[in-house]
DNA sequence: GCGACAG
DNA sequence: ATCTTGTCGC
């Protein structure tokens, strides 16, 4: 029949109505958009800062992440983990398991994952836990967007906190792309540059690639989610790359995992 | 027209 | 994103 490979695609690619009015809403979120550093306090920079300077530094930062189950495709577990920037260790974690009906479509992931996520962030304030993040790494892009409003962008602006976006693999947008950005790494590994920015065509600055840790090929991608700029963004997901990718979020993707799966086999046993 | 496409 | 074991190396 003539109809069914287009019921097919819209299976697929969702409504187009539906992405007419993501469009609309990433618009009027791009607009709020801060894209330099908007906070008081500052970045700690090794042992440079004096003791009572410390108070002022940056020390409770948070990592977001969402995890799935092959199993069942639409249950999610979505987490924030709190990390003290002074001993990398957790100081709080929220978890919340819920069912996601909206896909995943490239370049509107924030209509999947931001919800829980913002919950998190919510509980977190609304019962006045200590340690409310200064600042949320996110697990997806901020600017590096299609748009220009990735998901990091818009949990920052709707939580009204600086976030950055680092993500795992480059989205394909301005004519970037992953042998290009490897090929300028490489190069620049000679005059001890382990960062680059990330250039489109057009001449925009997108983010940056890092090879985060000594002697790693394959580079994170970051770029300004919400009130701060690319060069303290930077700086920050430096600090905390213990190992590839920076410890919050690192964190916050293994506990959602295993606190999706440790529920998965209760729920068998029962 | 075809392929590519963060998590 | 998800599944999966061992295994190579510091």
């Amino acid at each position: 029949m003539e109809g069914s490979s287009s019921s097919f695609c819209r299976q697929v690619t969702t409504d187009s109505s539906l992405q007419q009015d993501w469009i609309c809403a990433q618009d009027l979120l791009k607009r709020k958009l801060v894209l330099q550093d908007d906070f008081t306090w500052t970045i700690s920079s090794e042992d440079s800062c004096s003791e009572k300077k410390r108070t002022d530094n940056l020390r409770y930062i948070g990592g977001v992440d969402v995890s799935y189950l092959k199993e069942y495709p639409s249950l999610a577990c979505g987490a924030l983990v709190v990390i003290d920037a002074y001993t990398s260790e957790v100081v709080h974690e929220e978890y919340k398991v819920v069912q996601l009906d909206i896909p995943y479509v490239p370049g509107f992931l924030a209509f999947r994952e931001a919800p829980v996520l913002l919950g998190l962030l919510d509980k977190m304030k609304y019962k006045d836990y200590p340690y409310y993040p200064q600042l949320l790494m996110v697990d997806g892009n901020g600017i590096l967007h299609p748009r220009g409003v990735g998901l990091a962008c818009h949990l920052g602006v709707m939580a009204d906190i600086p976030s950055i976006g680092v993500g795992k693999n480059l989205h394909l947008v301005d004519g970037l792309t992953q042998s290009g950005v490897r090929q300028l790494l490489e190069a620049r590994k000679n005059v001890d540059k382990d960062t680059i920015p990330l250039i489109g065509k057009t001449g925009q600055v997108w983010g940056a690639a890092m090879c985060s840790t000594t002697g790693s090929s394959k580079p994170i991608y970051i770029s300004i989610g919400h009130r701060i700029s690319l060069n303290s963004s930077c700086k920050i997901v430096k600090m905390c790359c213990k190992f590839r990718v920076p410890e919050p979020i690192r964190q916050a993707d293994i506990r959602s995992r295993s606190f999706l799966q440790k529920m998965q086999r209760s729920q068998l046993q029962v």
